[in-house]
DNA sequence: CGTTGCGTTGAATAAGGTCAAATAGAGTGG
DNA sequence: CCACTCTATTTGACCTTATTCAACGCAACG
């Protein structure tokens, strides 16, 4: 397959996937350099999202996905009663917004938990230039894929995992993402506090605290608020499969 | 946009979508009879799977995607500990194995609860009509998407609900579902055992039955081991949102 | 320096889990 | 067709876990 090749304005390619770090993580992950070329012509524009600001809320029109930029984000779903249910935490290089595709509306609210930027994936420039190039029409498909397996492992902790278990869990989930973006893996700071990790994991604040507390009494993790530190990642793994 | 007409002999059309009453429910759903006619040559075979077989298991290498074409399925996770999670009950007309698209392998079972059928889907020659099918794309990424959206609703009963506000979405989820497929929304047959139900709701067996008889107690269902009778729909509906 | 939001900790409570026993169907072989 | 077996289900008594309610500490911020 050959690339037509369009010319791109330097103001463009400030933002272009070609030149961006997180290429490996992110859509473009296993695209030819040809391939990821054509990415440029999609992904022109970028939005700024400050801490508290929402992406995209449950309801909004549905007209395109986001691919993290910078930034951490949370998502959740409200329901009538006004219960709030966290149902992920995202970071760069993560696309978000592929809930809207089904509907034509977002079926849940994305909020940024820090000051963050996001790359705009308009959605129907992505299916026509999917069509164009198959290895991003791969590339989509497994993304999307990828987040329902993703989703799957959730509901797996929440329905048969103890709390300990989905709280370690947790941890260790965080600290492998940040290792594949180049960060830590033992030492963190959490974006979101004790009730979003709560709702997210299916408990009350009050007892992913004293669980905290608990795995750092037991000398596998250090918590300074929202600062933490892996002492004993082995430790942490061997709390799950304790459950029954 | 012209369809270009290819015959069928009469061995495929018996399996074709255009003939199936499904196809308001299923891949087909929105299609034009041009398009639905290009779905015929992508789906001609056909695969029964008996009481207790699996269309795939978890690790196998992913090929196809299936449509249920008659019966009812479960899917499950099973952890290293052996604890195992459901994580889905699929019907005629839903599409199963989408898991397996991001990482070429399986990542659930998916189990035959009575004698049924499927439909094999290549994903590869998907990928190939899609691009020449607009609609078919656009369905495609519609049903990944909505399955999506379903995933991040079992988050929320799971996350947020307590144990009778689960098995009243539960019973009111496959009610829904039920009716769309022309049955009964208010009287029918669980495929699954109260433990499978368990597992789905993150609930023992044993709550599962205690639930069900209270519901009974309370005149809203009737259960006779897998028959339910739903008696009052508003009732079930008010208890969701019992909870916070 | 008071306010405010977030986090920690303790004691009491409730929800659901565990263990155990009884029962009821469904399937099997005589 | 009947007796037998096996599994699924129901129900009760008791126990564990996580929640609730409440108080307090800490850090950030105006």
């Amino acid at each position: 397959m050959k690339a037509s090749v369009v010319p791109i304005s330097v103001a463009q390619l400030k933002h272009a996937c070609s030149t961006c770090s997180l290429r490996e993580l992110c859509l473009p992950m296993g695209l030819s350099r040809e391939e990821v070329a054509h990415l440029d012509q999609l992904v022109y524009s970028r939005r700024k999202v400050k801490r508290g600001e929402s992406v995209y809320r449950a309801g909004d029109p549905f007209s395109a996905i986001y691919a993290i930029r910078t930034g951490f984000f949370k998502s959740n779903v409200i329901m009538e009663d006004g219960r709030d249910q966290v149902t992920g935490f995202h970071m760069p290089g993560e696309i978000i917004g592929m809930d809207g595709i089904g509907t034509e509306r977002h079926s849940t609210n994305t909020i940024a938990l820090e000051d963050s930027d996001v790359c705009v994936i308009p959605f129907s420039r992505l299916e026509e230039i999917a069509n164009e190039v198959r290895g991003l029409q791969r590339q989509f498909h497994r993304m999307m894929s990828r987040e329902i397996v993703r989703d799957q492992g959730v509901m797996m902790l929440l329905g048969s995992m103890r709390a300990e278990e989905r709280l370690a869990a947790f941890l260790l989930n965080l600290s492998q993402r940040f290792v594949a973006r180049g960060y830590s893996p033992s030492e963190f700071y959490l974006r979101m506090t004790r009730e979003e990790i709560g709702s997210f994991l299916g408990l009350k604040l009050e007892t992913v605290s004293r669980i905290f507390s608990k795995f750092q009494e037991e000398k596998l993790i250090v918590v300074q608020l929202k600062h933490i530190c892996i002492l004993n990642t082995e430790g942490l793994r061997s709390i799950l499969g304790q459950g029954g």
